[in-house]
DNA sequence: GGACATTTGTGCGTATGTATG
DNA sequence: CCATACATACGCACAAATGTC
């Protein structure tokens, strides 16, 4: 095995296989090949892509198929074709740190943009079995379910729901409404600091509802995090389940 | 948004959607809905699934539709299915922690399992510019790379290459592929320790080679990582790109 | 054993999506 | 734009295996 499109580039080298008649659609296939090497920031933006022939030739399919490949990806706001010119790379991805001290608005902001949390909805539920035994609650008591989008330079990053126990933040979801930040949230209840206990990274296929909270093109692969963020004295204050566009973001673990 | 299947065991709960015409098929997704099930631990070994009529239900598809997506888990060896009875997790989740002191021996055999490492290829060759800005040498420097393979309990988990500065590490390949093992491997070149100094993550489909090596139902999806191992003194040691099946594998990050 | 409900296994016809040339 | 081949998805019907009363 070659791990074909990581280490070099595959999409402007030598010729990729294609996996036929396992469910995904061969201009899928391209059209994620091409993703990747953007996301991994092996094309970067402003280059030009293969022309339609080449494409074609490298991952052997019909033209037709290429140019479907390209126009999903035109569609996703990846790349930009001019005709009689080319394929040209648009999008650029954006590294996020995680770690003990993981905050969505230092990750962004440090990076040079401008972060935005946006509340979506709130309720409160009793804890399921997962939920109950991520918080420290018993199975069936009160919690509350906050989801939320948050924004870098108004392109959506992240979508998912958090769960909060009752009634110690009660009033997270008005704080949160009103300052677009976690941290000041988890403040309003008497949280000074916390920090990231643990976190779980799995990568699957966007729901439709995932899909539209982050702006996507139906299909696209999201990673999707699980963690746990606790108060200095180790009390869980927050379980976040969190869905990130693959072509947008990098996850980074450092030390 | 909802992220269905990740907070909540979607598979056995209210109606999942699905995305229609975006280039992979329905009974991939179903299929790849329960897989992460499966792989988060949500669906424990011998737990039985809901029945292929629920399921149809739940994802608002034919019948049909429904076997086939199980159909592939089976050939996959995810589940087992009995006629008159139903469909059993057969697979077990394996958790894979990441962190400043990952190694894969000791994670796999942590968790209960069996760890190996097998060599496929090795060669140097000079460092292009990226595998040169990791490892911290000159683009065009002689550098080793070795395309290898990880199993646990026979099965494979990750597959990938790694890159490492020569002279200093001309003896890695012979010794690596004597024991199996990175940190034999690195020892044997007068590295007595080494850390993880980043690791960044993202996801995409398998390639047809990662699918082969990874013994994967081709068009899956897998989290690929890249990372920079160091010596005590900070120099890298090792470059590693590497896929995980995302349907086994669930990366965790401590701290 | 018989009767019955549940669940998986199978066949067939049809419409739509995908890919080629 | 067409014609062709194949994969995907649906709907209906019925057979086969299992478990229960």
């Amino acid at each position: 095995m070659t791990l074909t499109e990581t280490g070099d580039a595959a999409v402007t080298e030598a010729t990729t296989e294609l996996t036929r008649g396992a469910g995904v659609a061969a201009w899928r296939q391209i059209a994620d090949a091409i993703a990747a090497e953007i996301a991994a920031g092996r094309l970067a933006p402003g280059a030009q892509l293969p022309t339609e022939a080449r494409l074609a030739e490298r991952f052997a399919v019909n033209r037709h198929t290429a140019r479907r490949a390209l126009a999903a990806l035109a569609a996703e706001g990846l790349v930009r074709t001019a005709q009689g010119k080319g394929s040209f790379v648009e999008a650029r991805p954006l590294p996020y740190p995680i770690g003990p001290r993981t905050r969505f608005s230092e990750n962004i902001g440090r990076a040079g943009h401008g972060a935005g949390g946006e509340l979506i909805a709130a309720r409160e539920l009793p804890a399921s079995a997962v939920v109950a035994e991520r918080l420290g609650v018993a199975e069936g008591a009160l919690v509350l379910e906050v989801r939320s989008r948050r924004l870098a330079d108004g392109v959506p990053i992240t979508a998912g729901r958090s769960y909060h126990p009752l009634p110690r933040f009660a009033g997270f979801a008005e704080a949160y409404r009103a300052t677009g930040s976690v941290t000041a949230g988890l403040a309003a209840c008497g949280v000074a600091d916390y920090r990231r206990r643990s976190t779980a990274i799995s990568a699957r296929l966007a729901t439709p509802e995932e899909a539209a909270a982050l702006d996507l093109a139906p299909g696209r692969i999201v990673l999707v995090t699980e963690a746990v963020n606790v108060d200095e004295a180790g009390m869980p204050v927050q379980l976040t389940y969190g869905a990130f566009a693959a072509d947008r973001v990098e996850l980074r673990v450092e030390g």
